[in-house]
RNA sequence: GGGCGCGUAGCUCAGCGGUAGAGCACUGCCUCGACACGGCAGGGGCCACAGGUUCAAUCCCUGUCGCGCCCACCA
């Protein structure tokens, strides 16, 4: 006997350990079924499952579940993500905690070890929670970015890319993250308003006494490497100070002033500084104008004069010259100013000091001297590590880059002939746009936890790039014709680097291993919007490039999971939902259902525990009628099939589970998870449960004719719920197939998908149900108007009724007069009773015999109301019709229908009209 | 600044040229042998606003207002 409540905690972990000994997450390489991949969005190694993780793999499964059930082989292949940074700043804080040195001072070797230690801790936390959810993962593939099979891979392709003369080196612009000390890309870095101030600072005009130049900015520090000033061509303010230097103020330099159109005369004050170093706008007015770019922040973001001097003596300003003049040259002109605008020494105080400090140090000197004009106001955009939540700056250095431009323009024509086709489709223009103006991308991250970068240094720098130390080795001894000593290169791999290889890495990769050749490309990436440009756009350009096919045919993009009042889930903001505790109180089900019943397209899942509460009650409500089922005696019967069904009740219900069937095939088809569930919960609560089983009751119960074929059909109807149901809420359908014995145990995973069956005269058993369904319904809607106890029985009478209606009458006479109450159910003998009360049944008026218990001008209002609602929509119909136009222009079958609809309300009309004229 | 999406019942959302729908919430009645995580019956909407196209507009077009997101922008 199934217990009288489902208590999900109970069975959830047994069914799961039998799925999983049983061998049925497994894909099957030997298999000649069609297959069907996806490749899990590999977690980071150390997290644990969040809303969004439960959001995109419950629909993961329910598709991976679905197909399998389609009889397809379905891999759904595990694995998790290093995840460089977020890694190594947990790593480094754990560090930091337990009072240990830190990376630095333990040393490279040392730190990585401990990282794999860390792993090896907390690396099956996310595995753990996953099994909770239910994900059929097949968890012996399971892959990690940092394996061996996938580092080589990593190596494999960066080796390649750089022979193709796709992986380069370069020094230009990055932005520097100054707490993690690293290279990020451009998408790492997230742009935060911030309030801060605008100075505007003068800087003096060289042989032009008494005239400055006034440049505003939000980063007075940078001045230091200031290597001009620009102006707009055009600007006619500034038109005679083009060529002419400006000295800048306490560094005492002379910087040229420049014409460049990048100068806005609309911003600021119209003039510029440039400092190319540390601006990327600066950057490319400095290339133009050939100005020496001097770095002045160091890795930490501490001004650092000595490399303003490197980089000027190698950029040709000479070793000799002064960076910092003990005075200033203005010229021919005038003695100095009143202001003594170079302070040496104050500059040379500079060094070392952090940039905001260093910031609010040169203000309030440049306020000293009389050089400040104004300080605004001013809210910008500031960028900020993602990471590390600190400003970044830009700095120069020397990075490793992929050619993303020339990666990317297969991965653009592949969308763009529709090889690969996301869902929704407007996602493709988000890809294209970024795409299309796509930068080199920055791989090299200077950190110690990733892929180390296949290159070797010689004495004289030259760089040997091969699969392994010894290869780079031998190819150094070529070049040198001895051995020289190689050190490698210190730099790793950016993450998105390895995951971009992810589809052809875990399946053995570079070997052409059978699975490669079987489940690439795979069927369906499922992932959120947020990491399109991350990982999906390198997923197509290395996926493309290495094996000459895209890596998925469909990108399914679900939107991101948010709190029940659409507020974005965040720690500080405390309205983090935990998808475990949810499992706990509600059952992994009930989460997964309620995620499928939310998930609409482009949407994102508004979600709190009072929608998993509500959807729980469907689980319940399905576990309480299959309980029902047991109680009647219900056992599958595998001999009956739909074409034997005799009886309308069961032609009916058949028919209903077929058309269920249809739609929820083309919901998961089209990704409609919300479709796929509201198909179901209608079928499931408001078709089988309100009125099969209701209308089943009395032949079930009372053994009357027709129970055998009742219970055959009862018994075939649930086992295609089940199935049916089973991708979405896995563990309750499984829980009751076996219990009911469809199958053998832990067997409902793998059992053949329902497809719809021909069920004799369907239209025939669909027009009779439908009409008792309207019969129950307005006996009922009446009784409830007239204030009927609900105990009572009443005779129910039909007026004006058709001999086939009297029939049908008679054949249900037993669920009618339980469903609706009656004592009676028949044809209207001799007078009409008085103050009876009345419901119009199409050609029938049903008469129910309540004289005394109902109030007579009640139910004269009453019909009034019904009468005047039908006069109003029969009203609104002729006059359609009367209209010319719309007889002559609106498709014929439009034209037929609202003239049938016109008849319908006009009889209806009439005969409450009737109705009224009797009760009096 | 460029782009995208969304404004439909109290809430969350479907629908997207021809009867305005669902779930939850709400109101009333009901312990009837599956289920109160339940049953039955109800109430509730100028489908944001203004124009246009059409025989017909919640749906298509244009504009306005409101909300959200992405990209670019440290003068």
């Amino acid at each position: 006997m199934l217990e009288k409540t489902y208590v999900p905690s109970e069975i959830e972990p047994r069914l799961y350990d039998g799925w999983e000994k049983s061998g049925a997450f497994a894909c099957d390489p030997a298999s000649s079924a069609l297959p069907f991949t996806i490749m899990i969005p590999p977690p980071n190694v150390t997290g644990s499952l969040h809303m969004g993780h439960a959001l995109t793999f419950t629909v993961q499964d329910t598709l991976i579940r679905w197909r399998r059930m389609q009889g397809r082989d379905v891999l759904w292949q595990p694995g998790t993500d290093h995840a460089g940074i977020a890694t190594q700043m947990v790593v480094e804080r754990l560090l930091a905690e337990q009072g240990n040195v830190d990376r630095r001072g333990m040393g490279r070797d040392a730190f990585i070890e401990r990282v794999w230690q860390w792993k090896a801790e907390s690396g099956g936390t996310i595995t753990r929670q996953l099994r909770r959810l239910g994900a059929s993962l097949d968890w012996p593939r399971e892959r990690f970015t940092m394996d061996e099979g996938l580092s080589r891979a990593v190596r494999e392709v960066f080796v390649t890319l750089f022979r193709q003369g796709l992986i380069y080196r370069d020094r230009r612009l990055v932005n520097w993250d100054p707490k993690l000390q690293t290279a990020i890309s451009d998408l790492e870095v997230e742009n935060q308003e911030v309030k801060g101030s605008l100075w505007h600072i003068r800087y003096p005009v060289v042989d032009a006494p008494g005239r400055f130049i006034t440049v505003a900015t939000t980063r007075p520090e940078t001045m230091l490497g200031d290597t001009a000033v620009a102006v707009h061509p055009d600007d006619a303010r500034f038109r005679d100070l083009v060529g002419k230097f400006a000295i800048l103020p306490l560094v005492g330099r002379r910087i040229p002033i420049v014409a460049d159109a990048y100068s806005d005369p609309e911003k600021g004050t119209g003039a510029v500084k440039i400092t190319p170093a540390h601006d990327f706008n600066d950057f490319e007015v400095g290339r133009r104008h050939d100005l020496p770019m001097p770095t002045i922040l160091d890795r930490e973001g501490r001004v650092t004069l000595a490399e303003i001097r490197d980089s000027l003596a190698v950029v040709g300003y000479g070793a000799g010259t002064p960076l910092i003049r003990p005075g200033i040259d203005h010229g021919e002109s005038e003695k100095p100013s009143q202001h003594e605008i170079a302070d040496p020494v104050f500059v040379e105080s500079l060094d070392r000091t952090d940039r905001f400090r260093a910031r609010a140090l040169i203000v309030a000197k440049l306020t000293e001297i009389g050089l400040l004009d104004k300080t605004e106001q001013y809210t910008h955009q500031v960028p900020h590590g993602d990471r590390g939540g600190v400003p970044i700056e830009p700095r120069l250095t020397t990075q490793w880059y992929a050619n993303a431009a020339v990666l990317a323009k297969p991965a653009i024509e592949a969308v763009e002939s529709g090889r690969t086709q996301f869902v929704p489709k407007q996602w493709e223009n988000t890809f294209f746009a970024w795409m299309r103006d796509i930068q080199p991308w920055c791989i090299s991250r200077q950190l110690w936890w990733g892929h180390r970068i296949p290159a070797w240094y010689g004495p004289d720098r030259t760089v040997f790039v091969a699969y392994s130390e010894a290869e780079a080795q031998a190819e150094a001894r070529e070049k040198y014709g001895h051995d020289e000593p190689l050190v490698q290169d210190e730099d790793v791999l950016d993450t998105w680097f390895s995951s971009g290889l992810w589809p052809f890495s875990t399946l053995g990769w570079p070997d052409r291993t059978r699975e490669l050749e079987r489940y690439y490309p795979g069927d369906v990436l499922v992932t959120g919007f947020d990491i399109i440009f991350f990982w999906v756009a390198r997923m197509m350009m290395q996926g493309i490039h290495f094996m000459g096919d895209v890596p998925f045919r469909t990108v399914y993009i679900h939107g991101l999971v948010r709190d029940e009042r659409g507020q974005k889930m965040s720690k500080s903001k405390g309205n983090v939902i935990d998808p475990l505790e949810l499992i706990d109180r509600f059952g992994a089900d009930a989460l997964r259902f309620t995620i499928c019943a939310l998930t609409g397209p482009g949407r994102d899942v508004k979600l709190g525990a009072s929608r998993v509460q509500d959807y729980r009650s469907f689980v319940t409500k399905l576990w309480n009628a299959a309980r029902f089922c047991e109680m009647h005696g219900i056992r599958p019967d595998a001999s009956f099939a739909p074409a034997q069904a005799t009886l309308p009740l069961t032609r009916w219900i058949l028919d209903a589970a077929n058309r269920t069937i249809e739609e929820a095939d083309a919901a998961l088809e089209a990704y409609r998870f919300d479709e796929y569930a509201a198909t179901c919960y209608r079928f499931t609560w408001g078709t089988f449960c309100d009125w099969f089983l209701e209308l089943a009751k009395p032949v079930l119960e009372g053994d009357l004719p027709g129970a055998a074929e009742l219970r055959a059909v009862t018994a075939y109807v649930l086992g295609v719920l089940l199935r049916l149901l089973h991708p979405a809420i896995p563990f309750v359908t499984e829980e009751l197939w076996d219990h009911f014995g469809y199958g053998a145990p832990c067997s409902l995973i793998r059992a053949a998908w329902p497809a719809a069956a021909p069920v004799p005269d369907a239209a025939a058993a669909r027009e009779e149900l439908d009409w008792v369904v309207r019969l129950v319904g307005a006996v009922r809607s009446v009784r409830m108007a007239m204030n009927v106890p609900t105990g009572a029985t009443v005779p129910i009478l039909l007026r004006d009724a058709a001999p086939e209606t009297l029939a049908r009458a008679e054949r249900w006479i037993e669920p009618i007069r339980r469903l609706a109450r009656g004592s009676e159910v028949k044809a209207l003998a001799g007078e009409m009773p008085k103050g009876a009360a009345q419901a119009v049944v199409d050609e029938a008026t049903v008469v129910l015999p309540l004289a005394g218990t109902i109030d007579v001008d009640t139910e004269c209002a009453r019909l009034t109301r019904e009468r005047d609602k039908a006069a109003g929509e029969a009203a609104k119909l002729a006059k359609k019709l009367e209209n010319a136009d719309f007889v002559a222009r609106a498709p014929e079958e439009v034209v037929a229908e609202n003239r049938e609809r016109l008849a319908r309300f006009e009889a209806e009309v009439a005969r409450l009209g009737a109705a009224l004229r009797w009760i009096g």
